[in-house]
DNA sequence: GTCTATAAGCGGATAGAC
DNA sequence: GTCTATCCGCTTATAGAC
């Protein structure tokens, strides 16, 4: 993540709370007209200033999307992490979670589309989304190792292997749903899928 | 897929062989350089005419990088489907599938970026991926009912859940492993879960 | 640091030559 | 049908004004 840890001294309040209008524009802008067909003109104007005003900010147009899906990944995670007794509790927030995103589908897109954007050897997020998946994953195996520990977990499951299958039963059911909403319930499926790796009562 | 199915009376041998020496051109392109910086530029140039040229055929750059994928495609679901035993035969290749395509990751990604951007809503690739979703899981289900019908799936496991939840787990796993190689053993994970859902080694 | 002006290169649309 | 010439609006890079 070189691009969000780069913090010069110079960057004031002023400065973080235009950057703020701007993903506030965009979120508008990418949400409405997705964010293939929004342009950086678009965010620009709604923000009151130039496209390469923007692009000062946000040195191309996928660092602008990336703050977009920073700052509605933010909350989630943070949702994730403050689940205090850690174990079954934070895949049960998991799942709510993804039942909570099928409200906003463009958003949903949004992830799908950059995540796998992202993983393009030179892709600008390339780095955001390994980090990212390293903590969802991390967060996620050690839920599981709490509820192992409390033999709550099939003897035979690996809890980081499980992690991460289910992270990517995740992702690939919502490329499924965004194709076709009938043919895919996703918390359903993935509590199928967690049912099938705990010994107790999800 | 309205553009797949339209072939008018003129289009010749020759066309075709024209149409397949671009396809080539943007393989090799999108290979080298990968799809978002390798222009259709680049493509005519290597197959000796303009970018208007290569757009007649191709209307949008989407749809030549459609027929590198379908390219690739074509091969893999007849591999799949030609299995006559047609029970858990069918999910082997599936397996062995994601193992060949381990020396390709550039397919991996230009599939992966494909399918995600193929979900919003009035994307050219839409109606291309629905149906390829649809023939991947109709194909998958059908081997895993065969199996049940000999006894070698488990009695809770819903043939079609379980084959669109391979699908998915694929998916999502093509994308962590593309970020991390050393982090992901695709067909082994794979594996894992086919044997939580059938009754007999694999 | 913030932003404008400008220009290069891209995907895409159109008109018309063959 | 196949293709070239040309033009459009876009993203992005660079130079420099404030």
């Amino acid at each position: 993540m070189s691009q969000a840890t780069r913090k010069p001294r110079g960057e004031y309040a002023k400065t973080a709370a235009r950057r703020q209008e701007i993903v506030a524009a965009a979120v508008a802008v990418f949400s409405a007209s997705g964010f293939r067909d929004g342009s950086v003109r678009d965010v620009a104007e709604r923000a009151g200033l130039t496209h390469a005003g923007v692009m000062h900010h946000f040195p191309t147009k996928i660092d602008l999307l990336q703050a977009v899906l920073a700052w509605r990944d933010a909350d989630a995670l943070e949702r994730l992490g403050a689940r205090q007794p850690k174990g079954l509790d934070v895949v049960r927030a998991w799942l709510d979670e993804v039942g909570r995103n099928q409200s906003t589908p463009e958003l949903v897109d949004l992830h799908v589309t950059l995540s796998a954007e992202g993983t393009s050897p030179d892709h600008p997020l390339r780095d955001y989304f390994i980090e990212r998946y390293d903590r969802v994953v991390e967060l996620l195996s050690g839920a599981l190792r709490v509820a192992a520990a409390r033999g709550e977990l099939r003897p035979d499951v690996d809890p980081e292997q499980a992690a991460r299958m289910l992270v990517a039963a995740t992702d690939g059911l919502q490329v499924q749903w965004l194709l076709n909403r009938d043919a895919v319930d996703m918390p359903a499926a993935l509590r199928r899928y967690v049912e099938s790796l705990i010994t107790v009562e999800l």
